[in-house]
DNA sequence: CTGAAAGCGCTAACAA
DNA sequence: TTGTTAGCGCTTTCAG
């Protein structure tokens, strides 16, 4: 920058000033300094900027695996809104491991990043108490709410309802359940709403029939080989999300079960995959993309400034297809 | 760190050695500087030390679309890789637009990141010079070469002739193409491969037969109405990935074409979607988080000083699966 | 084994 | 309308 300022003939502040438009500069000596920042190719340093500035321009994504969809999906939106704000977007995966959470989070605070989006899995409710102290704006996408943060969580009571509704109406009794893991934050809110929408339904639930699992294609097909071992077999099973989903479908396929015949399998999000496995899967649908739009609007809110703690709820709904 | 050096009653040089070992320090200083940290929960702060050091930690993943699966697993793969080595990833998405292509590259360089993981579509053959002339690493991974950059590419014409002479053996005799886009750079290299391996199975694939497409699924289904409305029909089609694979398949069915019995299709990359779909997918599997890992090891070979500019193979074969 | 001090490139008072 | 200057927090010579 004092190269440009000699060349111009003029002080490093004014070109500085002229960069950023923070004050009105001559017109002559704009286009002297335009000059000559174009002859010399010159571009703003941003770490030094930074520095100066106590501003990065980097937030943080934390997930358990980007190569969820749905997780790629929210990434992908999350980037397309910041990136017009001129944040940029860095991806972390946590494998829902609770150390490697609390490492990531630390990570944020250390790296002096702007702000950040995360998915807790196992994470103390008030992990971000440290991070709220630092100033650091933070959004947590989840079922569960989180001390100190702005939420985005999905509005899903009425689509399970329907959910269950359809099960019990096509005649189905015994529902199992692939449920989160046991030890995550906060419960599983997904299977108490279930559970809740279940007994409205007149549908019973059987202790034996909620098996844990972690989110993942694997713990389907774990889940599913449980459920067939049950002392009475279920005729219908919710899933956490689409990808066990699958992974029901997985081993109802190895086991030789007929989907929907024998038993319905309903999942959760409405991933690409949902419409693509056969049978079709019906699914309560969770637009991830739309998740991430309302994660960058709270958290460019809380970088601006606001610095409030709202929760915002992306409603969710039963999609009907041929898994029911 | 000044603060720290107080703390401790040493200057804020050796409080700097401490932390980073890179000169001996008596074992009571070390004691006392590590005391002070830890009572007043010090942490470096990188954005001084980049600048300082004029090194960054982020290093630019640019694809077309971090939602495709391919790129998602390429993206978790390389953060794994790269937060080894206490790297951070940033994503961005191009859309497969040239312009923006361009425009990230440039920020790559304005930002002053560690160096750039690619999937250029449109972009120059030598719009790395620039990149490479200020001292950035880079890699891209495309079927194309690009110059002055390190690439990933997959090693697959085996694979293809194998693709080839499977549908061959199968009796198919019109082979169809959804193709990558026309005015992609360096041409189409899969297309290439593919025709060869026709000729070389005494396949015809027409003129009429070949359709340029996005890489989406979209275009698979295009595509295949395209390919439907020919004078004669194909009986099996190559695409130029999975996700096309899978737009075929919708436009196969909304069709009432029977896949394999009508018509054979063939993807490429083997991503999670191949195995799930109806008939599951025959394929071309491209392990992306190998393409991932090995991206990751060229360009920490480049940012540790060894300025190569190497092609790295990863092996693509053939699977096959129903859809054939 | 340790300290003093320069300086990375920028921004924002403050002064003119 | 412009310039001078301090300093963001760190690393790294150079001197002791």
């Amino acid at each position: 920058m004092t190269d440009v300022a000699r060349a111009a003939g003029v002080s490093s502040a004014t070109v500085s000033y002229v960069l950023s438009g923070k004050r009105p500069v001559a017109d002559e000596t704009r286009q002297a300094v335009e000059e000559a920042v174009r002859r010399l190719g010159f571009t703003l340093n941003p770490v030094a900027r930074s520095l100066r500035t106590g501003r990065s321009t980097f937030v943080a994504l934390i997930v358990p695996d980007i190569a969820n969809p749905f997780y790629a999906h929210l990434a992908g939106a999350l980037q397309d809104q910041l990136r017009a704000h001129g944040y940029h977007v860095v991806v972390s995966n946590t494998a829902a491991r609770r150390e490697t959470e609390e490492d990531l989070l630390r990570e944020v605070v250390g790296q002096r990043f702007a702000g950040v989006v995360m998915t807790p899995f196992r994470l103390d409710r008030d992990a971000f108490k440290d991070l709220r102290r630092a100033g650091v704006p933070a959004v947590v996408s989840a079922d569960v709410e989180f001390s100190d943060v702005d939420l985005v969580m999905p509005d899903s009571t009425a689509a399970v309802q329907r959910a269950l509704a359809l099960l019990a109406a096509s005649g189905r009794r015994r529902v199992g359940v692939i449920a989160g893991p046991e030890d995550a934050t906060g419960g599983d809110p997904r299977l108490e709403r279930i559970k809740d929408a279940a007994a409205a339904a007149g549908l019973s639930i059987p202790k034996d029939l909620v098996v844990p699992g972690e989110h993942t294609r694997r713990a389907g097909v774990l889940g599913f080989e449980r459920l067939m071992a049950a002392r009475l077999r279920p005729d219908a099973v919710m899933c956490v999300n689409d990808v066990t989903a699958v992974g029901v479908m997985d081993g109802a396929e190895q086991a030789g079960v007929e989907i929907p015949a024998d038993i319905a399998v309903i999942g959760h999000d409405d991933i690409d995959f949902a419409s693509l496995v056969r049978p079709r899967l019906t699914t309560i649908s969770y637009p991830a993309r739309q998740v991430g739009r309302s994660a960058a609007r709270l958290l460019l809110q809380q970088m601006d400034g606001r610095a409030s703690c709202r929760v915002e709820r992306v409603v969710a709904d039963l999609v009907v297809r041929s898994s029911t």
